[in-house]
DNA sequence: CGAATGATTTAGATTTGGCTAAATAATTTT
DNA sequence: AAAATTATTTAGCCAAATCTAAATCATTCG
């Protein structure tokens, strides 16, 4: 139950890249650790003796219940340093993710559990994502930013990160505002735009900017 | 100037060990971090390759000014996290040790100068060990507990750490007190007694517990 | 002094995580 | 449906940090 360094990238990583696609192939993976491709299915086949991957040879791979389980912690500790250094330490919003990056690997639940106690709990990491519990759950009232659903996932929109006039207007030009019923469909590389569904039947283009300020909640169930 | 957390361990305990005798031998290090000798000369031609270790093969060996400005570093890391460890997240003192131990491997200068700054610039850890400033420093004026002098080194009582009648009473018996003169002679392993050295002429052996309530300061110069 | 003893180093293996180059599988073109 | 291209895995190395067993150095004792 004790993961190294370099198991608990790869699981963070592949957590973070199957949001997006469902599935991660070797070169995806090797690209974001910025390691080569025979790494990759090396560690792969370790991660699947231990059970935390689906792994077919050929196939990409993906987590099993056990390996969100893990990512959802790693996940935990990273955005509690992440709340922790900018609020108490003053870091700016974006420096804290290098830093975080090293934290995260001190596994220590007493540790992560008195932290989250004293910093009160936070719901929303200093770049609005989500902080999962002790538990490794999410709150399902929690706002998650709209980039971060995965594809083909009905939500609601719940709110959004800023109250600018150019948002609200360029929202309203698309109809989106909050209650909308909301899907994505898909994601283009090139600039993280997406095309999305809303409402019954209205397919529509948005930006990665206007993207990340929807913050939606899942649907119940 | 970035070093691996098993160097980092190994520095630290070379640290510590040479405060009781100058120098440290294969065996001594090879118990403290619970490895084999051998291993521990392979780290030791390695540290020397750095430059960190004075080492003569068979003759010991002892850290350079480089080698204890790193081993400095390491212990303020370890302090700092101590101290934040016991003061905000409520961790008895007995706790802090063990998650330290991982969390002074984390060596981002800015955090560390921020969490010291965070701190209010603590002097002492939960245990009474001085922390060095963020330029490896110990206050000159910090009060050291006597177990933590290294031998023959001349210094003045400064304090204790209770108040105790009991401890009153066994300080006025060996004639110790404020501004005495001392100097420590000789450490027994088995119980941690040590031989002192009082004002001009007398020689007398106290207790371990005895010694750690025992605050000194270094003479000037 | 010269053996015996104990401490230390050397030699050779092992594990983990990484790399390059070559082989093989899958997909896309023609 | 081949051929060409791209993706993935295999094979063979390497470095760091460990270990055990054997060799060597240093010290002590008869
Ligand atoms: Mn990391
Ligand atoms: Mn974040
Ligand atoms: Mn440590
Ligand atoms: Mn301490």
């Amino acid at each position: 139950m004790n993961y190294s360094v370099s198991e608990e990238n790869y699981i963070k990583s592949i957590f973070h890249l199957q949001k997006k696609e469902g599935t991660v192939t070797t070169n995806e993976l090797a690209a974001e650790l910025k390691t080569r491709p025979a790494s990759v299915t090396d560690m792969m086949k370790k991660l699947k003796t231990k059970k935390l991957l689906h792994y077919q040879p050929y196939k990409g791979f993906r987590l099993t219940a056990d390996g969100t389980r893990v990512a959802l912690g790693i996940i935990r500790r990273h955005r509690l340093w992440e709340f922790f250094l900018a609020e108490k330490l003053k870091f700016t919003w974006d420096e804290v993710h290098e830093v975080a990056e090293e934290l995260e690997h001190v596994s220590n639940k007493k540790l992560i559990d008195k932290l989250d106690a004293y910093l009160g709990f936070p719901k929303n990491d200093p770049h609005g994502d989500p902080i999962p519990d002790a538990n490794g759950k999410i709150d399902p009232g929690k706002k998650i930013r709209l980039p971060d659903v995965p594809l083909q996932t009905l939500c609601t929109v719940a709110g959004v990160r800023n109250q600018s006039a150019e948002l609200l207007e360029l929202l309203e030009n698309k109809k989106i505002k909050i209650g909308t019923r909301i899907e994505v469909r898909k994601k283009f590389e090139f600039d993280q735009s997406m095309e999305i569904k809303t409402g019954k039947q209205s397919i529509n283009t948005i930006s990665h900017q206007l993207a990340e300020n929807i913050l939606i909640t899942y649907d119940a169930g």
